[in-house]
DNA sequence: ACCCTGGAAAGAAAA
DNA sequence: GATTTTCTTTCCAGG
């Protein structure tokens, strides 16, 4: 019935027809273990609307069975599934307490139609076919904007949210990398975003379970329907945002491969390559461990907007100029709704029917196990090592430290491009095989914390005759990732031409359910480069590159120093010597400013170096390093000094480093740091070093706890076995080197793990949310005083203290030009936070215990990173005193409360 | 007819 | 609470 009168049955909510295939579909389609994943992390609820028989009449049968499976198919998952994790990230313990929790874990059902509301008003808008009554309902709640997927997946109700963001990305990528399976099953979308079992089979509880959001799954899944979706985008966005290209993975066919260059074709490209599996696997993951908890359970925002509100009824749908390639088939999103459907719409329901039944027909189509035997592909916010075994995932060629993102309300700015002239490349050394593999990019941050995708950016796929390199959109949780074959043929390297950065409008973003950070002054950027390698033996290696530091704003790049490169990393206690720094907009009256800050944030010494007005130029400073405030150092004293062009343009803090005059100088010191980082991704030529040391640095030390009882307890030391088992036991991780990227990568994940559930549990009290429980309890104990906290305590602390301590100006000193401005860590990643940040004697320790697993060339001679030499070298040059930091009550209120207010308050804005 | 861009006005938010 | 600054987002116009 639906498909008849359909033009796009994916949108159509009606399933009982074939309400049977659409659970073989969700148990076999990865989509769907994406999104039972996200639905499992949080809550689910099921808007159904009542006056609508139809829909009543599948969900009941999805409840019944596969449901129920759901949660604890996740639980399964987690507990059993992560031991056997092939890749080398380690999964978050997300295990409760006990499994009771999860027992049940509950659906409900809204009265409203708000889940599918939004997917129904489109195609009300669309079509005419829907039933009034249908209409009606939906309608009501539609308010959500589309381009949901960036802002505020959270905000559309919780259905409708997930529906959206799994079709977008997970479910889009299978489309491409599998064979169609899905593409057919317009109907399967609705209830295919619920659940998957990530092993297919495996899970003994993991049925999958349907929910039947999301009307876009259907049409993200098939390459027609993906017109649909499209629309269904440009329809909700509030703005004719509508570029944000979406397309992508919708059109399978049309895929990237269509550059000359690449002879890999689409089903080639992805089915060869098991990365859109990575892909869809990740997207689960993530929405398990990551964000799903952020956003999903809540249904309806709290917070509305007003651009939402107002686009619900346009279908005007921004038309993206062309396909992406000329080859290309025009993804819904670049044609026009209308035009769209015209051309295709026939097409479409053929396709649609006719594949749909096909899938359940064909067994083999699901034959595919790979991706569901490993399910677990690191979220975007872990942090993984950028070399393992052979493999080393480089950035040959850095982007320009300048690219004005362009806004959806304006035309593409192109993409980003490389300082000196053409782009970005990257390349995977020591992949040896034939297959070709995928490599993502996405956006992420580029502040003081740990690496995660940018809330404020996504990248944007740019295509066109002047690009060479073909890619494709996959959305991830509510992240865009763009998928760029690595072809050995081209030596596993890729020319990143095909990139542009969107940014988004901070209000639409700041609304979202889980968002913490703020965007103003959020505007610098890392482009993120992940490549998944399929072991022989099943496992999968990831590994993540991040590129320098990237400014987006136009302003910001207008005004604000940048510092790219110094002359000098370190250098003796008396100072004198002079140093160039190169870099952007200075100004014949730039200070160099060199500041030693104390763990808890306070400045301990600040200092102005001579800067040579003689020698000055817009692109470079000449100054004299001041000396020490103690000449009597024993061990290096880590500082940091910026370039101040006046009140509030500051560059970002520079690394240096004082020795002491009675040991050589040794300039290696600040090397060795960098070659610390535990993503050991060797520095791309032209990589301004400071910056690159210090992110790594902050990687290592907030990562990389040597010795987990220190710092880490509870969850986390159990994290900590975990990973180091499935480190040891992995042959390919074995170099001592790999096992501290590892570790590391772990252990950011499991406390990045820890803020999401933290996250969630704050803002996510509902007590309904079965998935939840778990992250309830634990996040609500850590303010508390439980053993395990402590290790959260640890860490917050000296977040908050940090935060807290300083004054007003003491934070903008911390964090000149970082989104710092936004001092209010989002919850997420707090922990990490804390620790990179102000190194404390936790910290040091770790990397200490770090050393001594690692290998010595990673160890740096001495880092104290936390210790302040100046102050306390006399007795603890060795041993790095432990201080514990407690700042309990601020704990409580930024884990215990949510938003950014709370945030601010405690973080000390108040102070 | 577009796509890029650089500029900059108009708005919004923070100081 | 008013005013000034700073930063963001939307527009324009030229190549």
């Amino acid at each position: 019935h639906a498909k008849d009168r359909h033009p796009c049955p994916g949108l159509f909510p009606v399933l009982h027809p074939y309400s049977t295939v659409g659970i073989r579909m969700l148990i076999n389609s990865p989509s769907f273990l994406s999104e039972a994943f996200g639905y499992t992390s949080s809550n689910i609820s099921i808007s159904l609307p009542l006056g609508n028989p139809c829909l009543v009449t599948p969900y009941n049968n999805i409840q019944s069975s596969p449901v129920i499976s759901v949660s604890s198919g996740h639980q399964a998952m987690y507990g059993g599934h992560v031991d056997s994790l092939t890749s080398s990230y380690c999964l978050p313990p997300i295990r409760p307490n006990g499994a009771p929790a999860l027992e049940s874990p509950r659906i409900e059902i809204t009265p409203y139609p708000i889940g599918l509301h939004s997917q129904y008003n489109q195609e009300d808008e669309t079509e005419e076919s829907i039933p009034s009554a249908k209409r009606a309902n939906s309608i009501v709640t539609l308010s959500l904007p589309n381009a949901d997927n960036y802002r505020d997946p959270s905000c559309l109700s919780p259905a409708s949210s997930l529906s959206s963001r799994s079709c977008n990305s997970e479910a889009s990528s299978y489309e491409s990398g599998y064979s169609y399976n899905y593409d057919n099953s317009p109907q399967n979308s609705p209830w295919q975003s619920p659940c998957v079992s990530p092993k297919g089979t495996a899970q003994d509880g993991l049925p999958a379970c349907t929910l039947m959001n999301s009307p876009r799954h259907s049409p993200s899944t098939s390459p027609r329907t993906s017109v649909t979706d499209e629309t269904w985008f440009t329809t909700r966005n509030s703005r004719p945002s509508s570029h944000q290209s979406y397309s992508p993975q919708h059109s399978p066919t049309p895929s990237p491969q269509t550059s000359p260059r690449v002879s890999v074709t689409d089903e080639t490209w992805s089915v060869t390559t098991n990365q859109y599996t990575n892909s869809a696997i990740v997207a689960a993951i993530n929405a398990l461990s990551t964000d799903s908890n952020v956003d999903l359970n809540d249904g309806i925002p709290m917070k509305s907007r007003k651009t939402h509100n107002d686009h619900s009824p346009t279908m005007s749908l921004k038309v993206e100029p062309g396909g992406d390639d000329g080859t290309t088939i025009p993804s819904p999103l670049d044609l026009g709704v209308e035009e769209f459907q015209n051309s295709r719409m026939p097409f479409k329901k053929e396709h649609f029917c006719g594949e749909f039944l096909s899938v359940p027909q064909n067994p083999y189509t699901w034959s595919k196990p790979k991706p569901y035997i490993s399910p677990s592909l690191p979220a975007l916010d872990w942090q993984l090592p950028s070399c393992s075994g052979p493999y080393e995932l480089q950035i040959e060629v850095q982007p320009k430290s300048h690219h004005r993102a362009h806004y959806e309300t304006e035309g593409s700015r192109g993409a980003v491009k490389a300082s000196a002239g053409g782009h970005p490349v990257v390349q995977l050394h020591g992949y040896m095989e034939n297959e070709p593999l995928t490599l993502q990019l996405f956006i992420g941050t580029a502040d003081d914390r740990l690496l995660r995708p940018h809330a404020f950016y996504q990248v944007h796929r740019i295509t066109g005759k002047t690009v060479s390199t073909a890619s494709h959109e996959v959305m991830l949780s509510n992240t865009k990732v763009l998928e760029i074959p690595l072809l050995p043929e081209n030596n596993m390297r890729a020319i990143i031409d095909c990139a542009g950065i969107l940014k988004l409008r901070n209000s639409d973003i700041e609304l979202r359910k889980g968002e913490t950070d703020i965007g103003r002054k959020n505007t610098r950027v890392r482009m993120v480069f992940r490549v998944h390698i399929s072991q022989p033996n099943g496992r999968t290696i990831s590994l993540q590159a991040a590129s320098n530091p990237i400014e987006c704003s136009q302003r910001s790049a207008q005004e604000l120093p940048l510092v790219e490169k110094q002359t000098l990393d370190s250098f003796a206690v008396t100072g004198g010597k002079k140093m160039v720094l190169n870099g952007h907009n200075f100004l014949s009256d730039s200070k160099v400013i060199f500041v030693e800050k104390a763990p808890d944030g306070h400045h301990v010494w600040e200092m102005e170096g001579k800067v040579d007005k003689d020698a000055f130029k817009p692109t470079q400073l000449l100054v004299e390093i001041p000396p020490y405030r103690n000449q009597r150092i024993s061990s290096p004293v880590q500082v940091h000094f910026y370039v101040c062009n006046g009140k509030r343009k500051r560059s970002q803090y520079q690394r240096f480093t004082y020795l002491p005059t009675n040991v050589p100088i040794i300039k290696t010191e600040p090397t060795d740091d960098y070659e610390l980082s535990p993503i050991c991704g060797p520095v791309a030529p032209g990589l301004s070093t400071v910056s690159k040391s210090f992110y790594n640095q902050q990687v290592l030390t907030t990562l990389m706890p040597s010795d987990p009882s220190t710092c880490f307890m509870g969850s986390f030391s159990s994290c900590h076995q975990r990973n180091t088992v499935m480190l040891s036991g992995s042959p390919t991780l074995n170099s001592n080197s790999k096992l501290n990227e590892l570790s590391s990568s772990a252990y950011s994940k499991c406390l990045s793990s820890i803020g999401h559930n933290q996250l969630a549990g704050v803002q996510q009290p509902s007590a309904g949310v079965p998935i939840i429980q778990e992250v309830p309890s634990r996040a609500i104990d850590v303010p508390s005083s439980s053993p395990d906290q402590s290790s959260l305590i640890m860490l917050q602390p000296q977040v908050s203290r940090h935060l807290s301590s300083n004054s007003h100006d003491l934070r903008q000193t911390l964090y000149p030009n970082s989104p710092s401005s936004s001092p209010v860590p989002s919850n997420t990643q707090e922990a990490p936070y804390g620790q990179a940040y102000s190194p404390s004697h936790s910290s040091s320790s770790m990397t200490q215990g770090q050393q001594h697993q690692k290998t010595p060339q990673n160890s740096p001679p001495t880092n104290h990173l936390g210790s302040l030499p100046g102050l306390e070298e006399e007795n603890s040059e060795t041993s790095l005193p432990v201080t514990v930091k407690r700042e309990p009550e601020e704990l409580d209120q930024m884990y215990l409360d949510d938003g950014k207010l709370r945030a601010f308050s405690s973080t000390g804005l108040h102070s």
